[in-house]
RNA sequence: GCGCCUCUAGCUCAAUUGGCAGAGCAUCGGACUCUUAAUCCGCAGGUUCCGGGUUCAAGUCCCGGGGGGCGUACCA
């Protein structure tokens, strides 16, 4: 029985050593002796001669193994496809002119006891992708690159807002009164406290209360938790980053915004022209800006207004097919409106600008527009990417918006939002003018990686417990 | 929630009209000192997602259930 060791010291990476050998000639043998360690792809054993492919994560090498050099020579051609190895050797290259490691001595770091996936189609079932994830990162390089891709994606965001001089925060997971969007949360119970609490569906409204506190740049990375349908687009549990920079309003952080995405792109995949599907999307600044009244008239051909009443904006409706309640008010008609004519067909890159005030409990009202907010989201390949404002700031007037919503969530509406007094006793406290930002971290990485499924760019998506 | 599609060996896939469940890879045994998805010979590997039904006979047809995908609804 080997012995398994408790440790092992490397001193090169694959991707190094490919890197530091590529004009190596056939039939070379260096006097660089490195020691690697990886996973067992391939073997081709070949009598007293034995050839293996090692992956350790960075790439993929040949290990060269004589009878005549190799210690346990037998052993090491009975290692299975999936077995992790140590190995350590002189670097050189196959008459054929592969570049190898021979191995001069090897360790068994792993056994692996299933075995592995076919070695040349891999897993195409995408349920056994997504419930053995640990086994599609070794056999599905897309896969591996993706989240690669999405790690990347969080540390660059992070520098980049820290060199806007923003400092990154964390705030409360459980909520005892669920804030800052509209959406059915998750329950659960503290024992000791006997307290039922919400998991969040958004960190918003602590920001801003610390932005009450004088931090006059925020932002929170972090997990939040909607209980709503699963599609391409939505996991229940989903990573956003919110941000709020004080003394800016929405037109700034539309410019940080288109900043930001192009930054990414640029640094990810060396252009500002992703390919989403097989549709090209160019998020070279400056995107467009256009109000949802504008882009419903370029859709429909009717332009709507607060100002029209009640009956004539259902006439609308009805004539183009839009379901609606009767609470709904002029506000809540132009969004339904919006999203089911409109929306769908724009593609991007695009800020939809100047939400009505009824849809949005947090947003301020337009310095010019009475009953519309200072609100956009940006549409990217077809999808929301975002949701901002310039944040609602009068206490009296939040007030009254938390008192709409809790009369909406009384009357059934399980999305609507709560009153939350403590939230409302910051904002009395003062909370100066201030811009903030929601973005899905989970639809950008789809973006920048071209998945067409949220599913791909989550390493454990949600799914139903097997059997 | 609703509609459509799908589920066969560890993996990738076959199986004619309803007619003995098969192959490649992996595993196991054997041969081979420059292979590249190595090759060659051999063994083994199955609750055809589950439960009913029709039939002489069901992987295949019918009904019910389950998992998954896509769409739709919901979801800023």
């Amino acid at each position: 029985m080997a012995e398994i060791p408790y440790r092992f010291v490397t001193d090169s990476r694959v991707e190094e050593l490919i890197a530091h050998h590529a004009d190596l000639e056939a039939g070379q043998e260096t006097d660089n002796v490195v020691t690697i360690a990886g996973r067992l792809m391939l073997r081709r054993v070949q009598g007293k001669l034995a050839f293996a492919t090692l992956d350790d994560g960075s790439g993929r090498i040949q290990l060269f193994a004589p009878s005549k050099t190799t210690p346990e020579f037998d052993k090491f051609c009975d290692l299975n496809l999936g077995d992790w190895v140590g190995v350590t050797g002189v670097v050189m290259t196959t008459r054929r002119g592969e570049l190898s490691v021979r191995v001069d001595s090897w360790v068994l770091l792993a056994e692996a006891r299933r075995p592995f996936p076919d070695k040349w189609h891999g897993i195409t079932d995408v349920d056994t992708r997504y419930r053995q994830r640990y086994v599609d990162l070794w056999v599905t390089p897309e896969a591996r690159q993706t989240f690669l891709m999405r790690s990347r994606m969080m540390s660059l965001t992070r520098s980049f807002m820290e060199h806007r001089g923003f400092i990154e925060v964390e705030t409360p997971i459980f909520h005892p009164i669920p804030g800052g969007a509209n959406a059915q949360p998750f329950t659960t119970h503290h024992n000791a406290l006997d307290l039922d609490l919400y998991l969040r569906v958004a960190p918003e409204l602590y920001l801003k209360r610390l932005t009450v506190a004088g931090f006059d740049k925020v932002f929170e990375i972090g997990r939040v938790f909607r209980n709503e349908g699963l599609s391409t687009r939505h996991n229940p549990e989903f990573t956003m980053l919110e941000l709020y920079q004080a003394y800016a309003d929405y037109d700034d952080i539309m410019n940080l915004v288109e900043e930001l995405v192009e930054h990414l792109a640029l640094e990810l995949t060396g252009s500002t022209v992703l390919m989403v599907g097989d549709r090209e999307l160019d998020v070279a600044r400056p995107w467009r800006r256009a109000t949802m009244i504008e882009l419903i008239e370029e859709s429909i051909g009717v332009t709507l207004s607060l100002e029209m009443s009640i009956d004539e904006l259902r006439a609308v409706a009805v004539e183009h097919g839009v379901p609606f309640k009767d609470s709904f008010g002029s506000g809540k008609l132009i969004l339904e409106i919006y999203e089911k004519t409109t929306e769908s067909a724009l593609w991007g890159p695009v800020y939809v600008t100047e939400y009505p005030a009824e849809v949005s409990p947090l947003a301020r009202e337009h310095r010019n527009k009475p009953g519309m907010t200072e609100r956009f989201e940006a549409i990217l390949a077809g999808r929301e990417l975002c949701n901002a404002f310039s944040e609602l700031v009068d206490p009296d007037q939040q007030r009254s918006r938390f008192e709409d919503q809790a009369a909406q969530n009384a009357g059934g509406d399980a999305e609507a939002m709560m009153v939350d007094e403590d939230y409302l006793r910051a904002l009395e406290y003062g909370l100066p003018p201030t811009g903030g930002l929601g973005i899905g971290m989970d639809r950008l990485a789809m973006l920048l990686t071209g998945a067409t499924s949220i599913r791909d760019v989550v390493l454990f998506p949600t799914l139903r417990p097997e059997r």
